[in-house]
DNA sequence: AGCACGCCGACT
DNA sequence: GTCGGCGTGCTC
């Protein structure tokens, strides 16, 4: 027999070889071990042949080895969806998958996850709850495509659902795929279900898993065993043989797009993945993405509520204005509203959290006396405040290249332009206000630079969990998905900052990102309290009582279709990349021009805005081009991409098809 | 992607 | 005369 082969490692054309009768069973997509000159290569089978074509005259040498693969017959026709999706070779999911079983170099020790006796007392559900879950059996047992749009309100035991389908799977010797948005959560819910479900496997599969755990992963696989596969980016990308059920949890979260080229959307992929594999996906939030909402509304999505809070009540709001009294307290940041209630907590010994989301890298920009902000007349979003190198300042958007110079006087109330603030505030500083304000409280601090080192961050969720610590400072790390039962008091520094970043849809981030911060406050028998400090009355603000959030949706939906933003026109980038800023440039206005024409040739209606430099236009050494594509439907941009595959350019060029 | 091959300049 | 830097081309 004769095969036909991609090497992993090398060039990209088809390579022949021969296969020696009585070796091990050959299929597409089987990893085999072949020589090349006087080296060997891994390399994945993409044709099997009977007989050599005539046009062959060198001497074909025989494949090595035969590396086992778990058996999974949607594999191909899922991968190759995904490749095309995201303008990519196939051969990189065999590539990434491959490479990352091999690598062991893992920091500090693995993971051991204690088995602990179960419980083992009965679980009351809810109405809600047992709604939902008779609601998804059918699709379990009878094996069909459903995808399923979870809301259920910050502790109402979404968990408690998840729990219940995920026995149902593994007692049909099935996989369960469970993604979380990101990896400090997938460890937290890793040791969760070993200790609630101690009778099933549950395996982690992300850069935090020990090479041992890894192999693991890869050995059930081979077996086709029952388990529980917890991660971010890889599982969705493993070929699995008995796939039953995958769970996207804090589906609105922006965690499950990759940072890295190509940047895969885990969730979008999740759902190709379940209706390929005739499988239900249950998409759980809190806040669910405007996206899922309306696909949930339009596509006929299954959709379930829960309410009702499984212990404690709802939080009460207290918006606190920070430009008002100011000169009543001691720290700009810090108003009487919440100075007081923090002051309380320390007396009752109970817990808070200081929310102070510092995210970005450029400002934008708010007057001091009347809270305005500048925004592009065009977009609806808030301009990025920008200052080159020569001190010229100006502001841009960063959705259609309109800039303006920095205005001298506010236009709303002419205060000086020099009382605009630039500069935010981070955690950092603000654990030194509240260090200041109260000398005896013990202060911690939780954001990315915490969570980037693993050690530090376990220590810190043991202490704060055991009352160690009393003030916890933090940015989005510590709305995601914790439940810390003696935490009822919430603070939000700086609300309006999240609403006026320069994206079409910052007020969705904004709001989920408050709504999820204050379901930190009283979940256990306690009622919590959540102060949310502001610059001006932005409108959003009505929307903080999260029993409001569908109304949020409604107004937002509205906004979308008037302004064609996505779910009802699709944005796509292409991203150009070269170490030369004169090829470069002279390629992206090229390829720019390319589109264009072809564009009106072919009637596309495709908006196509650029070539732009993006503000952090350089990463370790290389450059970057961003050309936008607005469309009606994603088809019509692939067209444009695809024509583009023959052009022979030097630099490096990737489609980023933004989700939501 | 690797690796061999070969051309050419620099250094012992 | 030999070493090695790197440009080029080939791999079933």
């Amino acid at each position: 027999m004769y095969i036909q082969v991609r090497l992993l490692k090398g060039w990209k054309a088809p390579i022949w070889y021969s296969v020696l009768e009585g070796s091990d069973p050959l299929e597409i997509g089987s990893i085999v071990e072949v020589p090349l000159q006087n080296r060997k290569s891994p390399a994945v089978v993409i044709a099997l042949h009977q007989i050599l074509p005539l046009s062959i005259t060198f001497i074909v040498r025989s494949i090595l080895a035969v590396h086992a693969t778990p058996n999974d017959e949607h594999y191909q026709g899922f991968i190759k969806k995904v490749a095309s999706f995201y303008g990519i070779d196939p051969v990189y999911f065999y590539k990434r998958i491959r490479s990352f079983f091999k690598i062991g170099r893992t920091v500090g020790p693995p993971l051991v996850i204690e088995k602990q006796i179960s419980s083992s007392i009965p679980i009351l559900l809810t109405d809600e709850q047992k709604v939902a879950i008779d609601g998804i059996f059918p699709a379990l047992t009878n094996g069909f495509f459903e995808p399923v749009l979870l809301y259920g309100v910050t502790g109402s035991g979404k968990t408690v659902v998840y729990k219940e389908l995920i026995c149902k799977v593994l007692k049909e010797q099935k996989v369960v795929l469970y993604l979380l948005p990101e990896v400090s959560l997938c460890l937290q819910f890793q040791s969760l279900l070993a200790r609630e479900l101690p009778d099933f496997l549950v395996l982690g599969f992300s850069s935090a898993s020990s090479l041992s755990e890894k192999k693991q992963v890869w050995q059930s696989l081979l077996e086709g065993k029952s388990f529980i596969l917890v991660g971010v980016h890889l599982p969705i990308l493993l070929p699995i043989s008995n796939l039953g059920l995958i769970i996207v949890d804090e589906e609105h979260e922006g965690g499950f797009q990759e940072k890295k080229h190509p940047k895969i959307n885990s969730k979008e992929i999740a759902l190709w993945r379940a209706k390929e594999y005739n499988i239900p996906i249950i998409l759980g939030s809190a806040t669910p993405s405007v996206q899922s909402l309306y696909r949930a509304k339009t596509l006929g999505w299954k959709f379930f509520e829960l309410k009702k809070r499984f212990a404690g009540a709802f939080p009460q709001i207290i918006v606190a204005h920070l430009r008002e009294n100011k000169s009543k307290r001691k720290n700009f940041w810090v108003t009487k509203e919440l100075e007081e209630r923090i002051r309380e907590q320390l007396i009752k010994k109970e817990q808070t959290i200081i929310f102070l989301n510092r995210r970005g890298y450029s400002f934008f920009l708010q007057c001091k006396g009347c809270g305005f902000t500048p925004s592009c007349g065009q977009c609806s979003v808030s301009l990025t405040y920008h200052k080159e190198l020569s001190g010229n300042e100006e502001l841009r958007c960063h959705y259609c290249a309109f800039w303006r110079e920095m205005p001298l006087v506010c236009p709303e109330c002419f205060l000086s332009a020099e009382h605009f603030l630039k500069k935010g505030i981070g955690t950092q500083q603000m654990v030194l206000i509240l260090q200041e304000l109260f000398p005896t409280a013990v202060i911690g601090r939780m954001d990315a630079d915490i969570t980037a080192q693993k050690k530090l961050l376990k220590q810190m969720l043991i202490e704060f969990e055991k009352g160690a610590i009393d003030i916890l400072v933090g940015t989005q790390s510590i709305t995601k998905g914790y439940h810390f039962p003696n935490v009822t008091l919430v603070g939000v520094i700086w609300a309006d900052l999240q609403c006026n970043l320069p994206v079409f849809n910052a007020h969705e981030g904004a709001i989920q990102q408050l709504i999820q911060v204050a379901g930190r406050a009283g979940r256990a028998e306690k009622p919590g309290v959540v102060v949310v400090q502001t610059m001006g009355d932005h409108p959003l603000f009505k929307y903080l009582d999260e029993t409001k959030y569908l109304d949020f949706y409604h107004e937002e939906i509205e906004m979308r279709k008037l302004s064609n933003y996505p779910p009802f026109t699709r944005f796509l980038q292409l991203e150009l990349m070269h170490e030369d800023s004169e090829i470069l440039e002279q390629e992206a206005q090229e390829v720019f021009d390319y589109l264009f024409e072809l564009n009106e040739k072919q009637k596309l209606e495709v908006m196509l805005l650029g070539p732009v430099k993006p503000i952090v236009y350089k990463i370790s050494k290389m450059e970057m081009r961003h050309i936008f594509l607005k469309t009606t439907s994603f088809e019509k941009a692939f067209i444009l991409f695809f024509a583009l595959q023959t052009k022979k350019i030097k630099s490096k060029l990737f489609l980023v098809p933004t989700q939501s």
